[in-house]
DNA sequence: GTCTATAGGCAGATAGAC
DNA sequence: GTCTATCTGCCTATAGAC
């Protein structure tokens, strides 16, 4: 799909190159969280996807809370980019945010909570540059959610009575909650139903 | 609260005797869950609490799987009363809307997120009765939204387009999603402006 | 960078005395 | 019912060889 290749890896044809262990170990320390949360994983989990040893991790990352925050701060980056190309290719708010709902859709295809929403909820148990990190995704998603609004607001696109701010929150909870609640049932319909009713209710007059 | 009284512990007049140990160990074993996790709680956790060893715990609730199981039973039982209570005592949709939001508000206060939220979240970690467990309290608390929905629809009290069913889904999820997103920044007022947004958009004509 | 080996601690759980 | 004592296993993490 085009809004993910610039965040995605580089393909085989410009780079070669084997994937790093660094860079496997995030991947599947990632979907490790997404799935069985941050307390629901151990490096004995990685090494045996990996078939490397704990041993060899820790060389990588010397603690897990180091570990934690490097799949945070990727994430977060990749999310970054991935509205930066929303916001190169995709012109009309109401658009926006559809494509934006489709990026939580996504996640949740591969049976994974979106990572912020799962340490959302151990928030309590995490280390606290961990927990930085889940803010700041939140308020950087709400940032980009707000800035969109009032570009729907002006050209009378989206329509919503609160302030943009709020109003941003308010997608998030309900897109973060959507997913929580569709994955114990695996059913991405609930997912999508649910989004569909939140973007409807933003539409405007236009 | 009057609409609390009634799966309340009994007052010390009508019954003075202490509260069972059983008791007690599951209410330090629910917000436990609620705050950290069922990964994220130990009977060490609870054990020191009560000032009682592990052994004794294990006396009570031989595995970790059944402690789990109790709790949540309890508190779906105690859900179904306090809906039950709604249904007693609040005639208007809307208002028994907002009153089941105010449900979400007062766990949300006490620091802690929604017992099946959490351990939505954790699904995929769960024993399998525990799993049960949390799609039933989903299904019973979507099944009571969908028939307060369809009374406030057939009195024009509140309107929505799409099925009673989908749109108790969404609230589910909206108010799931609201706690989650508002525990980390420790600011019930996210939750309480998201669930008003919510409750406006569901306002009927009348 | 990856390994073997191991440390030290906490997890859930059990036996048996009181 | 609660205790002490203990088991087994997994956890995060480290030392040091290759």
């Amino acid at each position: 799909m085009a809004t993910t290749e610039r965040y995605r890896a580089p393909s085989p044809d410009t780079d070669p190159q084997p994937v790093s262990t660094r860079s496997r170990i995030l991947d599947v320390s990632e979907r490790l969280v997404q799935v069985r949360g941050y307390n629901g994983f151990s490096y004995a989990d990685v090494a045996a996807e990996l078939s490397v040893t704990k041993a060899s991790l820790h060389y990588h990352f010397p603690s897990k809370a180091e570990l934690g925050s490097a799949v945070i701060a990727r994430y977060a980056e990749r999310f970054a980019d991935a509205l930066a190309t929303i916001d190169a290719e995709v012109a009309a708010p109401p658009a926006k945010l559809a494509t934006y709902a489709g990026l939580y859709a996504e996640v949740l295809r591969e049976e994974r909570m979106c990572l912020c929403g799962m340490l959302a909820a151990e928030y309590q148990t995490l280390p606290s540059r961990i927990r930085d990190a889940v803010i700041g995704f939140l308020d950087d998603n709400e940032a980009w959610l707000a800035r969109v609004l009032e570009q729907g607001r002006s050209d009378g696109s989206l329509r919503f009575c609160n302030s943009a701010a709020d109003t941003a929150r308010s997608i998030v909870s309900a897109l973060e909650g959507a997913m929580l609640v569709a994955r114990p049932y695996g059913a991405v319909e609930r997912f999508d139903t649910a989004a569909a009713q939140l973007l409807a209710s933003l539409a405007g007059s236009e």
